[in-house]
RNA sequence: GGAGGGAUGCCCGAGUGGCUAAAGGGGGCGGACUGUAAAUCCGCUGGCGUACGCCUACGUUGGUUCGAAUCCAACUCCCUCCA
């Protein structure tokens, strides 16, 4: 398929499509993959209900590797949460509730399912189905004196004092808690336990957890004389240079509850000119040659391989009817300048705020588009919003049933973000 | 334990008594251009109120003053050097 001297075919479609960033032993990984099924396992820390774009490289490598026979195992830190990685990060983390992350879990648990075929099987028996576990089921029972004696000797202080994720931490004019501090040991030792349990023998990761990774690969060495693996993917950014997944609300989330299946279809519909190759082989499941030819494309005609890409990507992320009612939602509303597409993302107001009518600017912040009234008065102002297409001209135009077509209205904020509302 | 330095809005960073909701940059949002791209240019960027306005904000708590992000005291946290 494709010449970088790799033998098992995992190994050469991951190097293809630009998933591998460094890898502990390149060559022992290709041939333990060669011989048969490998457990790899990712670790997700459940901060919040659902997982974003920026875990997706993570998550469309654990596809990878199903679809290559292995099986992927997604490992949610119930435990660890308890904690917060240091890596990279200037504060402290706060700390989260055993509520919070009991929600949580079950959240990631559904975005994951979106991506991967799960098997009830979470027996030692290494097969392709992919398991689910929680590290809280072996850390919170873990006894400290245990601990140290165990795992706590093979770890060096001045060794971990040398890895970038604490450097920079101590370097900057923020501290390390001890707290923190052990993060990396936990995750080592849940590398161990994830080996001896379900014989997982490589841990994936984003180029941040390296120091995390190479931890617990010598600590399994060590303490079980087992040689286990760890492969890291690149830290994606845009080509300008921006932070993969940052948008005007935040994060671009999996969920659909977080956002609307139409504006995740829209974040990969605006994806920069050079990207869109980079972003095809890494996002979609589309075939190598389909992925080269779509990249060659020039000028505006790019803008087919771009909604290629929407489509295929949210396909993955929302199945592939929801992926086509955005595209044709898109189509209608920036082709045809149509101005109530369906499938465009509605918000349902009570029928007596419309009844009475209510000055724009709040409908634009119950709709949600904006999220302060402030905010809402400048994007009039700033001539950037519209009813049903038309300028707002003053921020307390009252909106009522009048202004109903079609059975909703159309706010649109800018070019790009539009919302129905309707009665319900 | 000792000596010195620091904590400013989403981030970085100026500001050392009133002209400061706080320079500048980044980021974000909107507009123009274009291809729903990039680059560039323009505008906006604490909350509430239609508005003269009110409230909140420069680590925390008190104090001085007509008036404090700016001065004083105590406290918290961080950094650097010494032990």
């Amino acid at each position: 398929m494709v010449e970088n001297g790799f033998q098992s075919s995992f190994m050469q479609e991951a190097a293809a499509r630009g998933f591998i960033f460094q890898c502990t032993d390149p060559a022992a990984l290709d041939e333990a993959m060669v011989k048969g099924s490998v457990a790899a396992y990712i670790g997700f820390d459940p901060t919040a209900d659902s997982l974003h774009v920026g875990s997706l490289i993570q998550i469309m490598m654990l596809r990878l590797l199903q679809k290559h026979g292995h099986r992927p195992v997604a490992l949610v830190g119930g435990g660890t949460a308890r904690i917060g990685d240091p890596s990279f990060r200037e504060e402290a983390r706060r700390l989260m509730t055993e509520d919070t992350i009991r929600t949580n879990l079950a959240g990631i648990e559904g975005c994951l399912r979106q991506f991967l075929t799960f098997s009830d099987d979470a027996s030692g028996n290494v097969g392709s189905g992919a398991i689910l576990v929680n590290n809280a089921d072996w850390l919170d029972k873990l006894a400290y004196i245990d601990l140290l004696r165990d795992i706590g000797v093979h770890f060096s202080i001045n060794r971990m004092l040398s890895f970038d994720s604490v450097k920079n931490r101590l370097d900057r004019e923020q501290g390390l808690t001890f707290l923190e501090f052990n993060y990396s040991i936990l995750q080592s030792y849940d590398f161990r336990e994830l080996n001896r349990r379900h014989g997982v023998t490589l841990q994936l990761g984003g180029s941040d957890q390296w120091g995390n990774i190479v931890s617990g690969v010598d600590l399994v060495r060590r303490t079980d004389q087992a040689s286990v693996m760890g492969l890291t993917t690149p830290l994606l950014t845009t080509s300008s240079g921006a932070k993969m997944g940052k948008t005007a609300n935040g994060a671009v989330w999996l969920s659909e509850n977080r956002l609307p299946v139409f504006d995740y279809w829209q974040f990969w519909r605006n994806t920069e000119d050079a990207d869109v190759g980079r972003f095809l082989r890494l996002f979609t499941d589309l075939p190598l040659e389909e992925c080269a030819r779509l990249e060659a494309l020039q000028g505006a005609e790019i803008n087919e391989a771009k909604k290629i890409l929407a489509t295929e990507a949210t396909a993955l992320c929302h199945g592939r009817d929801a992926a086509q009612a955005a595209a044709e939602a898109a189509r209608q509303t920036f082709e045809e300048g149509k101005v109530a597409a369906a499938d465009l993302p509605v918000h349902s107001v009570p029928q007596a705020m419309l009844a009475e009518g209510v000055p724009v600017f709040r409908l634009f912040v119950e709709a949600g588009l904006v999220k302060t009234n402030g905010e809402a008065r400048r994007l009039v102002r700033g001539g950037g919003a519209r009813v049903n297409n038309a300028v707002v001209q003053d921020e307390n135009t009252v909106i009522s049933e009048k202004d109903m077509a079609d059975g909703a209205i159309r706010l649109s904020s800018g070019k790009k973000h539009h919302v129905l509302v309707k009665v319900g």
